[in-house]
DNA sequence: TTTCATGGTGTAGACAATCTATGTCATATG
DNA sequence: CATATGACATAGATTGTCTACACCATGAAA
């Protein structure tokens, strides 16, 4: 019941971003997703489930992801994602927001001077 | 009435760490700091007064940052905000904070392969 | 065969940050 | 005096993330 405050993990937006990009690798389910992006960052991006299916049903509704149950490795029943083409589209317009932004940012905090 | 999406404008979370930052030239009132932000981004970030009045507010209940009516350059009554010593550590803590994510974001989208 | 740990998905509710859309007030300017 | 402008302020909507649960199926262990 604790205050569920933003400002602990995520960089907020982005998660969309780095589950899209996850997919290019080819299709995965929310678990491996979210344990890809956790190694991939070292540890510094921790997904939580709270966060994660939310956010793979939000994609999934707005046509950017494609869902199909299958068997995982280790035998379980998951729920496997890929990009369709216009996922693909979005995760070009999102990556070039993000690297916009975080120049922008960047900018503000080391003036050029 | 439209919606407020919050992937408008902001990165969500560090209108904070640009206000500090910017509070390090020396005080400013509101109006100036997003005018501040603004140029400095060339144009990339906007900050909008119903984001900002309320992110000048909070900084201050924090204690981050501590405000005096002034006069303005044109003359008008203006609040004048100036960083504290607290706001000068939270400052360099949301910056590596910054440091940290921006980097975890980037090594998602581009893996060291 | 029953039990249990594990893998995996899911939802409800709280919370915070931003946006849009207004409104107000005081001063400078014509 | 009238008007534009500088500057501050707030209400309400929307959204994304979090915490904290709950659920189910499978494999492994007892």
């Amino acid at each position: 019941m604790s205050p569920a405050s933003p400002r602990n993990q995520l960089l907020y937006g982005t998660l969309d971003l780095l589950i899209l990009r996850t997919l290019v690798y080819g299709p995965a389910h929310g678990h491996a997703i979210a344990g890809h992006i956790q190694r991939v960052s070292e540890n510094a991006l921790r997904i939580e489930t709270g966060s994660l299916y939310p956010a793979l049903h939000r994609l999934e509704a707005r046509g950017w992801i494609a869902a199909e149950w299958k068997t995982s490795d280790k035998g379980k029943r998951a729920r496997y994602y890929r990009l369709t083409r216009s996922g693909r589209r979005q995760l070009v317009v999102e990556q070039s927001r993000w690297q916009q932004l975080s120049v922008a940012v960047t900018r503000v905090l080391r003036p050029a001077e």
